[in-house]
DNA sequence: TTGTATGCGTTATCAA
DNA sequence: TTGATAACGCATACAA
């Protein structure tokens, strides 16, 4: 052990914490006095002030934002919840909201359901029990019990990538609706008239837009809906390579594919790649986020879509202005502009 | 609006807790008579005990893990700290941790350093303010700073995939050399030379320990370093997109590419199908991590490496048998084995 | 079996 | 300018 080892088994040991009456004690002051020389409160003479900050300074006193939280009954931090973390989507957006919430001070206590409603009410019992000052999720949405759930806590929330369309709560989504009809619309477009949909479940709200835009394109391009080419549930590239495998076994193969999102879509590229199947001649694919995964395939991805971590950096923005009262208490709903990016799957 | 809808505009409205005392006022008892009820100590007559639960329940009290924290100086939170949220990697880690936390009923609080020291510093001060139990982090290491602090501050934490080689800390890593090692040797063993590595930024462990496994294998093999095949401080597809592209500009072009991660393989198979370049005829690449992303692209990516989830499990399980004394405090060191997965890229 | 009183670390009120 | 005291919500030692 060299002489600049630092030892750091530590655990049970030196656990104890500096308090402020530590500090107030060494700096020979009162314990208020000491709490406001920290806070920058006025009332308190330089000289005293000086001797607080030098004394906390020494006792490496960092306060304790447990007991501020009890105190203020603020605990600056936002509980988000997800489906599922691993999944590049909620990845980004999860990025986002924590760049934004950094802004902010704000802390975020991170929790996945995996899609199960059981899961998600759990989550928000402990985000709630945690005392967060608000809550941003991507509702399971197999009941509206969630944001029931919610809405009765009294502790504001807002409704991530998806929502509910009787339901009168803040959210911030993409326009699936548009997203559906532009991806479906542009495979037309390229030639395609059996184009399937490797859509999400159908409780999810992203994923029912997503299918009207899909129908309401096919319509309007005098084409029907063939219910063999709609393939529900794929949310993980898995999924979507299940999905493409079960597609190409059978005597009804599309000649395009919509995915639920790039992420599925690379499960696609998985299959198209085992069963030799060439993109874009034998298959054309269209994927949703465009995330930078569509751009590694080969040939890159043709995707719809907007930034997941812009949605995540507005939701967060959104809940702090709601919980700063920077902003007027009244439903907002944002609805994100998607844009095709046409790449050489399509 | 239909008589089933719920009104969620809430933030300043409703947002006054039910407290314990409550609950013990509505059942007509004393605070702590409540509370036992509650937490099912002893002392506490049937009767009494269900007129409890049921005010608990009608008044739909949760009880504030902070006042309760307070009291313990035990918040159950875990403070979580890795390098970047939407690196695929990362995620991985984080996922497995937030599994395994939640089985303990702890909660995560999760911040992102983006590799800046600085940001490191600030996310260890907000997880300590935050009173956490214990840290998990993948420190950026540009210096040794933040374990330092982290020693000093008596809270237990762990390093996730990187480590400090003479510092007495915690750790799980991967054995990064031997899968340095071992990823060399195979394409070595397909007839390569030239063979480029996309290394990480040489503070970090991992890279470093990967590099030595490259060395070492190149050297045992008869042959010697060229300087210009080894770039380093890739951590993204965008930083394996740009280092690829250079490489295949210059006059001296590997025929095989050794990466840091399958995140930065992945841009250099966007760089590869840019360029027309074939793999794996013209180029083989082998990632690292063994991540899901290398079976969608074209040809499947060889990768080495364990499991990232894993990992993230492991040091959440360390972490958490050390805090509940079910384990010695004796300095522990993981390093988890790595294997090769052969596919078409190689 | 139940209730009273105290303390966890902070901040705010009010009096000195 | 400073300090004593109460309060946030909960749990517990102790008394009843």
């Amino acid at each position: 052990m060299g002489k600049d080892t630092i030892l750091c088994v530590n655990g049970n040991v030196n656990t104890k914490r500096v308090t402020l009456r530590e500090v107030a004690e060494a700096a020979g002051v009162s314990i208020n006095t000491a709490s406001r020389a920290l806070n920058d409160k006025p009332a308190v003479s330089p000289y005293t002030k000086a001797k607080v900050l030098e004394a906390a300074q020494r006792l490496g006193y960092r306060p304790n934002r447990l007991a501020r939280a009890l105190r203020y009954n603020k605990t600056k931090t936002l509980g988000v919840i997800v489906g599922d973390i691993a999944n590049p989507y909620f990845s980004m957006l999860v990025r986002g909201v924590e760049q934004t919430v950094r802004e902010f001070d704000y802390s975020v206590i991170l929790q996945g359901t995996d899609e199960d409603d059981r899961r998600e009410k759990e989550a928000i019992e402990v985000a709630l029990a945690e005392q967060v000052d608000g809550i941003l999720i991507t509702p399971t949405q197999r009941s509206a019990e969630a944001v029931q759930i919610l809405s009765e806590s009294g502790t504001p929330f807002i409704l991530m990538s998806r929502h509910f369309r009787d339901l009168e709560t803040h959210y911030v989504i993409m326009d699936d609706q548009r997203g559906g009809y532009v991806a479906t619309e542009h495979l037309i477009q390229r030639g395609h008239e059996r184009i399937a949909i490797l859509n999400g479940p159908p409780h999810i709200s992203s994923a029912a837009e997503r299918y009207a835009g899909y129908v309401e394109a096919l319509r309007a391009n005098g084409l029907e809906v063939d219910e063999r080419l709609v393939i529900e549930g794929c949310l993980t590239m898995e999924d979507g390579y299940h999905a493409a495998l079960r597609l190409f076994e059978g005597s009804h193969r599309p000649t395009a594919i919509f995915a639920f999102s790039d992420f599925v879509a690379l499960g696609v590229f998985r299959a198209a790649n085992e069963l030799g199947i060439t993109i874009p001649d034998d298959l054309a694919v269209v994927g949703f986020d465009n995330t930078i995964f569509g751009l590694c395939t080969r040939p890159p991805l043709t995707s719809v879509g907007g930034s997941p971590e812009e949605l995540g950096k507005m939701a967060a923005q959104l809940l702090l202005e709601l919980l700063t009262g920077k902003r007027p208490n009244a439903v907002t709903r944002i609805k994100l502009p998607v844009y095709l990016v046409q790449r050489g799957s399509s």
